[in-house]
DNA sequence: GCGGATCAC
DNA sequence: TATGGTGATCCGC
């Protein structure tokens, strides 16, 4: 770390090895400078004298424990052995992560945004940049206005979550082929297994890996990225290693798998983030994954059982629990947004009831309800409150949702708010339960309606994969350089959620 | 079960 | 002028 008086929260991290327009100290004290006297500034500063605090309180644990850590050295390395032990070589995963996804898809409207520096996002808040824009410091969860000051000729672009969406849809596709049971995190990044492909072709997963991207390419117009490796962990961290338009093949081979992680940050591992990495290092000046396997004993005595293993078996290579993402149920539903500064309750009150209105549609259409309803707070400090209350039966209608959440507002009131949010969880489905069967038997069924061209379509109501193929069929024509379309715009940013007008 | 924290994207 | 939204998980009560 130099000179500067840099913050590890507040320095927005460049993404791997780019080459820099600006130097990173530089981007480092421009960012500095702009944040500086703010709010938000004056909040990260808190945060990072909490973490130092946290530092500090382990550090006292390590010193008081010396004294049993060359017993549990010996533990520490048979439970290494024992875990390799077990090391799964026979699978192979591939992970897939779009380049500069948002922005590339812009690209696609607008060639010429290629190769000039670009976001996509507001003056308050980017989603993504291109690569060139990356080159300045400008990053994903940059306020706009701040990038600006690094990168004074960025175009900053508005999202449109609708031609990512059909751009996603594109990829899905062709990745199912590879594997049926594809799970997938959100719209850019895949995780596949394809043991059962390769065994059925002649081809190497190298070339596997190659003709997969040229299908996407051709299929989406869009590069992406992409790791093999033998854990869905290994090969989510190899899709880095070649991005942009990369691939990285790790054999299935221990030393080779070791000596791949010896040079991978912590920060790589997924599930490990800043205030983490800052601890490892701050305390045991662990960086790298060879230095957790070197730690091993100090890690297990001084975190828990759930979070050692984590760490441990992430450092080689072994990372089991990965992104249930596509398979799973959800446990909560939620809606919050941030605003200019308010005081009033009433005002509070009209936000909340907002929020509950909104919460309480998105809820019926999955035909939710849920006993444990919670209200998020975000002071103008941006301190964060959540305050929740269980119910004896589960709730679903905005009337119901918003009489308890606003008792939990006014029984909590902060002076000031910049964001407010609700959420349902403790969740049950809401099937109709007080009609007998006859009833659903002579009742024609209701079709949906597609959003894009609000044309009925000829499926059930629950067939959700039916109708998301219906509504991918509408997208295409849109994908590309056709004008915004006026009305279903609305409608589907609203399905992907986030942001906008409640 | 509650509330704060951390994390991913 | 201005630092997002959704969902999940873990820890210490
Ligand atoms: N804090 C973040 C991170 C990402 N995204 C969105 C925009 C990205 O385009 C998309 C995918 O995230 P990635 O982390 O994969 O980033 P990119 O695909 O943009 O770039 P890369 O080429 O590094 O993968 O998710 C977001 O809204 N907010
Ligand atoms: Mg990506």
């Amino acid at each position: 770390m130099s000179g500067v008086n840099t913050t590890f929260l507040g320095g927005h991290a460049t993404k791997s090895g780019l080459p820099e327009a600006r130097d990173r100290t530089q981007i480092d004290k421009i960012i500095q400078e702009a944040s500086k006297g703010s709010k938000f500034y004056a909040f990260q500063q808190r945060r990072e004298q909490r973490i130092a605090e946290k530092v500090a309180a382990l550090q006292i644990k390590k010193t008081q424990l010396s004294t049993g850590y060359s017993k549990a050295e010996q533990e520490t390395r048979k439970w290494l052995a024992d875990a390799e032990s077990r090391r799964i070589l026979e699978r192979t995963y591939l992970h897939i992560d779009m380049d500069a996804f948002f922005a590339a898809v812009e690209v696609l409207r607008r060639p010429e945004l290629a190769t000039v520096p670009m976001a996509v996002g507001g003056e308050s808040m980017l989603s993504t940049s291109n690569y060139v824009a990356r080159t300045f410091g400008v990053v994903a969860a940059m306020p706009g206005y701040i990038a600006r000051k690094l990168c004074p000729h960025l175009i900053i672009i508005p999202p449109d979550y609708t031609a990512y969406r059909a751009a996603g849809a594109k990829v899905h596709e062709v990745l199912r082929s590879y594997d049926p049971n594809m799970s997938s995190f959100s719209l850019d990044e895949a995780s596949l297994d394809i043991t059962d492909y390769l065994a059925r072709s002649s081809a190497t997963p190298e070339e596997v890996t190659e003709e997969l991207r040229g299908r996407v390419l051709r299929a989406s117009n869009l590069t992406c990225s992409a790791g093999v490796g033998c854990s869905r962990q290994l090969a989510k961290i190899g899709s880095n290693v070649n991005k942009p338009n990369g691939q990285f093949i790790l054999p299935p081979d221990p030393e080779k798998i070791l000596e791949f992680l010896k040079k991978q940050p912590v920060k790589r591992i997924n599930g490990i983030g800043k205030v983490t990495a800052k601890i490892l290092e701050d305390l045991l000046k662990v960086v790298t994954c060879a230095d957790i396997i070197s730690q091993a004993t100090w890690i297990r005595l001084l975190f828990s059982e759930i979070q050692s293993e984590f760490l441990l078996l992430s450092a080689l290579g072994m990372g089991s629990a990965f992104g249930d993402g596509d398979g799973s149920e959800r446990k909560s539903m939620s809606v919050e947004r941030t605003f200019k500064k308010i005081d009033a309750l009433s005002d509070m009150q009209v936000v909340l009831k907002k929020l509950c209105k909104r919460l309480a549609e998105d809820l019926l259409e999955e035909e939710w309800a849920g006993k444990t309803v919670s209200i998020k707070m975000k002071t103008a400090a941006f301190d964060t409150l959540t305050r929740a209350v269980t119910l004896e039966n589960p709730v679903s209608t905005d009337e119901e949702i918003y009489k308890h959440a606003s008792k939990l507002l006014s029984k909590n009131k902060p002076p000031d708010l910049r964001l407010l949010g609700v959420r349902l969880s403790g969740l049950t489905t809401d099937a109709p339960r007080y009609r007998c069967l006859d009833d659903f038997a002579h009742e024609p069924v209701e079709r949906p309606s597609c959003p894009v061209c609000t044309q009925s379509i000829d499926a059930h109501p629950d067939d959700t994969l039916r109708i998301n193929e219906h509504i991918d069929k509408c997208l295409v024509p849109q994908s590309n350089l056709v004008p915004q379309s006026k009305k279903p715009r609305r409608t589907l940013d609203a399905f992907f959620n986030k942001s906008g007008p409640l």
